[in-house]
DNA sequence: AATAAAATGTGATTTATATCACACCTATTT
DNA sequence: AAATAGGTGTGATATAAATCACATTTTATT
C-alpha cells in the first residue's frame, strides 16, 4: 500500500471532476491504494466499515451470506465507487466485495470523503445521482429475481457480461458455475443443465470457462420473456 | 392544491432541519400540497417524472408492472420523501406510488430540489444518508425474498407492519390477499392458505382485513428460519 | 331487499427447480 | 506418473408453490 496522487488517478471519475486542487490534496494524503489477486477479499460482511473504496482497475463481485446460501448480489466493474452503502448506511458492511480479477483500488477513509461531500456540492450531487441510479438498478434485479425462472435470470446476466463487462460476444467466464448459481439464484446443477441447453439449442458456445453468444437476438428473447 | 409555507411542515424533517429561512421561503413558492385517498396514484410508472414528494401523513405502497405481474417493492410511511431514486435516477418513473390510506403529499419541484442539494451540504448529507439506508434495506428485502420460502416472507412483512407502520400487535391489514401476495412475491390462494394455517396454528388471529399477532415469538421464528 | 361483483378459502393438479446420486473430467500435489 | 481434490454434467426423485377449479363470503350497486 502506498500514499497516491488523486489528481491522477481519481480525476478519471465523473463525481471528482469539480474537486479543487487543495481539495484533492487532502484526499491523496489520506488515500492509499491496494491491489488485489482474484479471489481476495475487499472488504468483509459483518466488519466495521470505515473507507469508501474507488476501484481503478479490476472486477469485483458484492456477496452476501443469507440464511440459507451465498448470493452474489451484482458485479462492480472498475472505474467505480466501491462500499458507499455499507459505509455510509451503517457502522458494518452488510455485504463483502471480493475481487474476481487482479484489481486495484484505492481506499478513502470516511471521514475524509464525508467532508469532501461537505464542501463540494457538484461531489455530493455526482454521489447523489449515482446512488438513485443503483437503487433503480436493484429494483430491476429484484423484479426479474422474483418473476422470470432460471432460464431467462441466466440468459440476462449473460448479456449483461457481454454488454457491460467484456464489451464482446466471446469472453471468459469470470465465476465458475456454482458462483454463476449464487448470481442469477439458483443451483449449480440447474445452471450446468441450461448451459447444455443454451448449446444444444445452438444459441451460446461454451468450452469450459469460455464462453461465445451464437445467437443474441434469442438470447434476448429468453432473457425478456423469462 | 395550494402553496405552503415549508418552515410548518418540512421542518419535521431531519433532511431539512438545517434550511436557512430563505432557502424554505423558496421552497414554500414552489411547493404544492395535495391529499390522496386510498387508492388514488400519486406518481405512475412510465410517466415522466418531474417532481420530489414528501409525505406528510399517510402510507403509500411503491409498485412495478413486472414482465408477469405486479409487485409491491416496498410501503412507505409518512413522513419521508418518495421518489428520489426515479425523479433523480433517471427522467421516466421505474415504479408508480400508490396511497394505501389517506395520504397528504407536499410536490417539490425537481429543479428546486436540485438546487437544494447545491446550497445546502447538510440537506444533501442527509439525503445521502437516507438514500444508502435504502440501498441495505432493499440488498436485505432481496436476498430474504430469495431465500426464505412464502411462509418466511409473511412472517416477515406482518411483523414489518406491526412493529414500523402500526407500532401495535394488531391492525386492520391495508391491503387485501392478492395484494398481499404482491408484496411477498406470492399468490393470493397461497397467502390465503398460509393465513389459515397462522391461524390454526395460534400464532395469529385474522377476521377479515384485522390482523392480531398472538405468538411474536413463534413468527419471528418462522421468519427467520424460513 | 335483490342482484351483481368482488374478495376469499380450500381442494386437486401441475410444474419449475432444488436436491440427491454418481460418473467423469480437469487440475494440482506428492 | 499416481493420487487427491475440486469442478462439472446429467439422470432420478422430491417438493414448494403456482395454477386451476369452484364454493362461499363479503361488499357494492341497482
Amino acid at each position: 500500500m502506498k500514499s497516491v496522487s488523486c489528481s491522477s488517478c481519481l480525476l478519471k471519475s465523473e463525481a471528482v471532476v469539480n474537486l479543487a486542487e487543495q481539495e484533492l490534496n487532502v484526499l491523496g494524503r489520506s488515500c492509499v491504494e491496494a491491489v488485489f489477486e482474484k479471489g481476495e477479499t475487499i472488504f468483509k460482511q459483518d466488519a466495521l466499515s470505515s473507507n469508501i473504496i474507488y476501484l481503478q482497475t479490476g472486477l469485483v463481485k458484492l456477496l452476501v451470506k443469507g440464511p440459507q446460501r451465498i448470493q452474489i448480489l451484482r458485479l462492480k466493474k472498475a472505474p467505480c465507487y466501491l462500499g458507499i452503502p455499507t459505509t455510509m448506511g451503517d457502522k458494518i458492511n452488510h455485504y463483502s466485495a471480493v475481487a474476481i480479477e487482479r484489481t486495484t483500488a484505492c481506499f478513502i477513509d470516511i471521514n475524509v470523503f464525508k467532508e469532501l461531500i461537505r464542501v463540494n456540492p457538484d461531489f455530493s450531487y455526482e454521489i447523489i445521482i449515482e446512488l438513485c441510479r443503483n437503487e433503480l438498478e436493484q429494483f430491476n434485479r429484484c423484479v426479474k429475481l422474483v418473476q422470470n425462472q432460471v432460464f431467462g435470470r441466466l440468459a440476462t446476466h449473460l448479456l449483461d457480461l457481454s454488454a457491460h463487462i467484456y464489451l464482446s460476444d466471446q469472453f471468459d467466464l469470470p465465476l465458475n458455475r456454482s458462483e454463476i448459481a449464487d448470481l442469477v439464484c439458483s443451483s449449480r446443477e440447474t445452471v450446468s443443465r441450461l448451459f447444455s441447453d443454451l448449446a444444444k439449442e445452438g444459441i451460446i458456445k461454451v468450452d469450459g470457462k469460455h464462453l461465445e453468444i451464437v445467437d443474441k437476438l434469442r438470447l434476448q428473447n429468453i432473457s425478456e420473456k423469462g
